[in-house]
DNA sequence: GCTTGCCCTAGAGCCGACTCTAGGACCTAG
DNA sequence: CTAGGTCCTAGAGTCGGCTCTAGGGCAAGC
């Protein structure tokens, strides 16, 4: 059950150098070493790589989740601060989306006043011009 | 309605800085110049404008965008590759979303897992534990 | 005629998030 | 004992997308 970081780049398809660089930016203070010196991951960290990895999907940028992860290991007196970290990023994604919506809809009414150009074989009726970009 | 670079910054959120950039990307290959050599931009530029942002904001990169202003320059030849191109991009926004939603998802998860732990004043049920993280 | 304010170009700088390189240690198998 | 594979650190490089600087032009108003 014990991974190294090979395996664990392997599992979560983020590459060996992340996850130095990752745990170089504090994300995990985790100086769990073998005898040489190598890292070793358990279920603990590869949960905690998981939400991470979740965070930065999400767009919450490194620096905010190295404050998450301070606070986690600070113990349970944070526990204040973690939920209104992550109830604004909560609110910043649900925005995220929302613009994203907006995006989407205008792409796909694009989409669809190519597709009817097309479909009237350049012989557009006159309340739909061809479009112009 | 033919306004200068300042004003279309202003209206748009953009910075000047960003519009010449834009340009030099091949956003939009816009050579109308006032005497002086100042930009000069109409509706149909600020039309085009939005569109850009839209793009951007829904994460299509610059060089696709320029790619896509080719084809508009090209003419109405190219109908069939600005579809397909914007197709491509609106799947890629759906898949965005569609994780986006999926972070959104954990992320309430763990807000509502705090928001319980709170509420049970740290004397948590034996099927909750509080959170780890 | 000089200041003010907007505009111009070319190019440098910055920031976030990786990504890679150099140089070296350790361990195992042949 | 040496070759291969995986690991280590420190630090440099890359890439996308801006953002800013230097140095200058033009036009209006005092």
């Amino acid at each position: 059950m014990p991974l190294s970081i090979g395996q664990v780049a392997e599992r979560t398809g983020l590459s060996v150098h992340t996850l130095r660089f990752y745990e170089k930016e504090g994300l995990f203070a985790m100086p769990v070493r073998r005898v040489g010196g190598q890292r070793v991951y358990g279920d603990a960290e590869l949960d905690w790589l998981y939400l991470c990895t979740r965070l930065r999907a999400s767009g919450m940028p490194l620096p905010l989740i190295r404050e998450y992860a301070a606070l986690v290991r600070e113990g349970m007196t944070t526990v204040e601060a973690r939920l209104s970290l992550l109830r604004e990023h909560r609110e910043r994604v649900a925005a995220q989306m929302e613009e994203l919506q907006g995006c989407l809809d205008l792409v796909s009414r694009k989409v669809a006043m190519y597709e009817d150009h097309l479909a009237a074989d350049g012989d557009d009726p006159l309340w739909t011009r061809p479009p112009v970009n």
